[in-house]
RNA sequence: GCGAGCGUAGCCAAGGGGUUAAGGCAGCGGAUUGUGGUUCCGCCAUUCGCCGGUUCGAAUCCGGUCGUUCGCCCCA
């Protein structure tokens, strides 16, 4: 072929799909600034260093999926994997964080993981991510996850099913651990090879592993929430109770280990069975650690991210997608016609109307055809007579109905033509 | 990184060794040189992802490669 062909794992994202995005992109907007959050635009390349000691040497993530190169002055760079880091890095560096006070953020942005592409997972895809940095409160845990399901239900998703848990903090942690190898050292033999490898490396993530016999073992072993201590068993209680009361249904999943190492305490995953094998939409959960353990101030936090990607494949599947129909469409047809096409779509669209001119300066009929397919309520026809006289023809697509008005009487009414247009959309709709 | 399936136009496709590569949608042009949504006519792949091999002959068979889909791993 000899063209240049996106990367593998990326895609355009085309016009025809951009509405449902923006349609998204609002939504959030709107949940997120009335309960306080504030965006935040970090960049999309760091240092590879951040995300090492921030998601984990051990993690798959930084073990084999990370975009990294050297740039010209012999820096390690990496495209982001992940949202949350760099944000943290962004709050840390800043001093957004002073002693006490509480940062709400949102971002959403592209992020990189080096991986094989499937259903739902690209090596360049789009995460929404919410932070929520300062607080300790387990009312901070239940605000986030609730701004996450009313996102998520706003946009009309049904059939979302949420798993929670609790990781503890980190000495609830160690003696989970510990606990666990203990349990499973016998059985080393029978698990899965990544299992195996993981004994010593990561053995939580054990517990969520698809092996048919590792998970028969895994039955058995201890229940890591026997293992939390009075003030996490306290905190996940709380959280529980604040989503009871808010009506947010969930359940709990003890197996439920998130890949990256910062998570404490409350872990969540909100997931659809409609999108095959990768079925998480949501995740996050509370990291009281991160911010310490990347030089800032002690400073506990909780945040999620939505899978753009996924989320915009659920919608796909469930409703007709948004499309934006043109007010006007303007025909004409001769020199000083097309210059007066030109002066009439300018003023009305400073007048707020939705105007397409035609640009072909092909036959009317043609120009006709594409009026229509515009889904323009309104035509405007100017040709060499109209030019003369200044006046342009009005006509109503729907009715076939034509009226003429002069070039300057329509501007000047350009609002009441406005409203018009939308009584009349709403009587064809 | 591993396993399996699939690559024919912008989209959906038929064709499974013999030369003209069906059909539909969309698009463009015309019937209709100043009036649309219908209809009719025409155009739209010297080429079947790419490279190489087998053959007198390859979209068709073989090898490689790239892409894609589904799954594993992992995650959003």
């Amino acid at each position: 072929m000899g063209t240049i062909q996106v990367l593998r794992g990326t895609r355009d994202i085309l016009p025809e799909e951009t509405p449902l995005w923006q349609h998204v992109e609002a939504i959030a907007r709107l949940c997120l600034q009335r309960s306080a959050y504030q965006e935040i635009r970090p960049p999309m390349i760091e240092q590879t260093a951040l995300f090492e000691r921030g998601i984990g040497e051990a993690t798959d993530v930084v073990g084999k999926e990370m975009y990294t190169f050297e740039d010209r002055g012999g820096r390690s760079i990496t495209l982001r994997p992940e949202i949350t880091a760099g944000l943290v890095r962004a709050v840390i560096e800043n001093n957004l964080v002073a002693q006490g006070s509480v940062q709400r953020l949102w971002h959403i942005g592209p992020a990189f993981r080096y991986e094989r592409p499937q259903a739902g997972r690209q090596r360049q895809f789009h995460q929404l991510d919410v932070e929520l940095i300062g607080s300790r409160s387990p009312r901070a845990d239940a605000e986030v996850i609730a701004i996450a399901t009313e996102i998520l239900t706003t946009l009309g998703l049904k059939s979302l099913t949420m798993d929670l848990n609790s990781v503890g903090n980190g000495s609830d942690r160690q003696r989970y651990r510990d606990a666990l190898v203990e349990y499973l050292t016998p059985f080393k033999d029978e698990l899965d090879e990544d299992s195996q490898d993981r004994l010593t490396r990561n053995p939580l993530r054990i517990l969520d592993s698809k092996a048919k016999r590792t998970q028969e073992i895994v039955q058995d072993a201890p229940d890591l929430l026997d293992y939390l201590g009075d003030d996490s068993k306290h905190h996940f209680d709380q959280v529980q109770q604040y989503l009871t009361d808010l009506g947010i249904a969930y359940q709990i999943n003890p197996r439920l280990v998130r890949g990256l190492d910062y998570y404490t305490h409350t872990a969540f995953e909100i997931q659809s069975a409609d999108l095959g094998a990768q079925a998480t939409v949501c995740g996050g959960g509370r990291y009281d650690g991160l911010i310490a353990q990347l030089g800032g101030p002690d400073t506990p936090a909780i945040g999620w991210a939505i899978g753009m990607e996924r989320l915009t494949l659920l919608l796909k599947q469930l409703n007709a997608q948004p499309k934006t129909a043109m007010d006007v469409y303007i025909v004409s047809r001769g020199e000083a016609a097309e210059a007066n096409a030109l002066t009439l779509a300018h003023g009305l669209r400073q007048a707020g109307l939705a105007v397409e001119m035609d640009l072909s300066g092909s036959a009317f009929g043609k120009q006709f055809k594409r009026a229509d397919r515009s889904g323009a309520i309104a035509c405007l026809v100017i040709g060499d007579a109209e030019a003369e006289q200044g006046t342009t023809q009005l006509k109503w697509l729907h009715t076939g109905q034509q009226e003429e008005r002069t070039q300057t009487d329509l501007l000047a009414g350009a609002k009441e033509l406005r409203s018009q247009i939308l009584a009349a959309r709403q009587v064809n709709s």
